[in-house]
DNA sequence: TCTATATTTCGAGATATGTCGAACTATAGT
DNA sequence: ACTATAGTTCGACATATCTCGAAATATAGA
């Protein structure tokens, strides 16, 4: 299977577009259940949390974190769903077995020696 | 280990926004050795080319195409060498692992059940 | 219903990006 | 030295992105 497709190419360069901006990487990578500094890191860290939880770690206003958020989800690479007052952030796990893939297909098919 | 730092934030999210690109991505994806349309797929794809080669397949301005394969260089995703008359550009295979690196960590660290 | 908390939408300004054509540089062959 | 081929640099313009503060919406509780 190839990744050489014009779907695929707009899909995923609209995937990276969203993890190029240093902020929602970050947000991303805290959401990866990836340890913030300072913190020890172990199994009990985030694997969701809230907007506002985001907001503490990011120091941006308010109204840019939550462009960045819709830029994530439109993005296909994290959820958002209310919960009461609050709505819980989590990583789209297909989307990241997407991308993974994405990254692993060409080797696999074509780094072999050229055998007849 | 852990993805978040300032330093792999900086790194990363350049390198997510040399792919953000399709024109660039699809540079990219052809140079992973994968299969430009109406080619059959095998190992005697393409794994490096010349400028010149991409450039039949993109239909962009040549300055264009010139400027899109410095920033994928400087980001660090391909290496491009002079042979000859021709500029040789091809995958640097340390930075697709590093990023694949990037989207395994964590799954690995935290993706068990909260054990005691 | 009034208030407090959580988050989004809107509008605007500053900065970054993508694209082109024209001019330039580098290499190889005559 | 001249010519042809391969690729880059420069300057300009159009469009997209990032950011903010102010105003709006949604939920929960008194």
């Amino acid at each position: 299977m190839s990744n050489y497709s014009i779907q695929n190419i707009d899909r995923f360069s609209a995937v990276f577009s969203a993890l190029s901006n240093p902020h929602r990487l970050q947000i991303y990578t805290l959401l990866s259940g990836c340890c913030p500094p300072g913190s020890a890191c172990n199994v009990n860290s985030i694997h969701s949390c809230c907007v506002g939880d985001l907001g503490n770690e990011l120091d941006i206003a308010a109204s840019t974190l939550s462009h960045h958020l819709k830029e994530l989800s439109h993005a296909g690479l994290i959820n958002m769903q209310r919960e009461g007052k609050q709505i819980i952030c989590s990583i789209n796990n297909d989307m990241l077995d997407a991308i993974r893939q994405y990254f692993q297909v060409n080797s696999e098919v074509h780094n072999e020696p050229e055998a007849g």
